[in-house]
DNA sequence: GCGCTAATATGATGGATACTCATTTATTCT
DNA sequence: AGAATAAATGAGTATCCATCATATTAGCGC
């Protein structure tokens, strides 16, 4: 094989990864800007420079783009929580920075989450989610596990139920917020992760600028018992 | 005025009521059954058994059409709610029976959930809530302002932000558990309620079993007393 | 009851848009 | 270079929302 073919085979390859992409850009800005219903074929077409019958080379139809845009942007959301999250550090934390980085990004691209409600009413299908947003949720599962396995989390932890109460109460503060046209709040993470302490098994006070502190309960035990021996020795007098 | 021109009237205006709620009738079934898209004007019109064009004569477009549907069904759901909840008993246990109605609701009308944020969608106004959700939601601020006045919950609890968590654990567990097939299942809202626990200052131990246990700000209570007895004893010596 | 007026209902029609397909253009292989 | 294959095009089609001129019905004074 010569260089040159090799080369012509390869930037065709490239051309229409390009092409690809570029649907894939205008498609995503278009919808984000225009919504679902605003935004017509042509329009796409004519940003990604196309004519409208080449998209249809590309995508099946016009959910079947959205659908590619929604999972694009979730899988871009993935890589950009796990950057977000270090795992050195103790899970209550990685779950402070993976709260924080989900509420602003649901803040900042509120659009995308309304187009991920129109790409799953796929109708007809039995309530399918998507994959790239599973991969997503993913990432809260890993820390608890890390959590359980660090013996930093209780190992009895409800894990499904604890993701839904995370993500859920992200999401609805992140609408609450955007109605009131208010900014990011970090008290809505302190508030969500506060509710999660009882599951934590706690071996260092540390953790958590601001928050007051950490396993409450721990500390009153021991509170308790040391009055209560206190108490016995005095009655004991 | 006779009785039967009084009448007359009367069923005119019964009969233009009575169109109004059949269109609402047909309308909702069909956007339940065949979802925004798959729902036709002429469908509609079919269903309600009339012409296209009277369709417009009640409601501007379809969209607004749409939101008529969505706001009816929260309107209906409030109502439940009220009924469900028995506001004589302890705040806890009626925000498990909001919960629990709640998240029944949820599941078994999910298709109307998926049309509220369709309704919800109104490209170019700033994300508009919809009136009747407002109601809605109302329902769980009175039974938290009851539980504040009743000195059952914490006056400290940041309100809003609770009911983020809550609605919010509701509506993304409704989900869960339809993508699992799943019925309903009591132990979310027996977990989410766990959540909450620290926020009630509770004078009886009782409800939910199997929560570990209770207030820590009765405990903390307890142990300030105690400590202040301790203390002036020892001062007095 | 009988016109007259206002209110209500109708469905054919226009305009817009998602998607198709016969044709044209570009690329690859020999 | 030329045949064969792949990709791109945009005019055409079917569908659907929304309108509006026309038709039907109801209200009401006589």
């Amino acid at each position: 094989m010569s260089a040159s073919s090799s080369h012509q085979k390869n930037t065709q390859r490239e051309r229409l990864e390009a092409r690809e992409q570029n649907i894939l850009k205008a498609a995503t800005e278009a919808f984000s800007a225009l919504g679902v219903d605003g935004t017509t074929m042509a329009e796409i077409a004519r940003r990604a420079d196309i004519a409208e019958g080449t998209l249809y080379l590309y995508h099946k139809n016009k959910q079947d783009l959205l659908a590619v845009v929604v999972q694009n942007f979730w899988a871009e959301l993935t890589k950009g929580a796990l950057i977000a999250v270090d795992v050195s550090l103790a899970v209550m934390t990685q779950l402070e920075q993976l709260a924080t980085y989900h509420l602003a990004a649901l803040i900042q691209q509120s659009d995308m989450v309304g187009l991920t409600y129109r790409a799953r009413l796929r109708h007809g299908e039995p309530e399918y989610q998507l994959p790239k947003i599973r991969e997503y949720v993913r990432v809260f599962d890993q820390i608890m596990e890390r959590g359980i396995n660090r013996k930093e989390l209780s190992e009895a932890i409800p894990l499904w139920q604890c993701r839904d109460v995370f993500y859920g109460a992200l999401e609805y503060s992140s609408r609450t917020l955007l109605l009131r046209e208010a900014e990011f709040d970090p008290s809505v993470v302190k508030q969500l992760l506060a509710m999660f302490q009882p599951y934590t098994i706690d071996q260092t006070p540390l953790i958590m600028a601001g928050q007051k502190d950490t396993s409450i309960s721990n500390r009153l035990e021991k509170i308790e018992s040391q009055l209560a021996k206190l108490l016995s020795d005095r009655e004991s007098n």
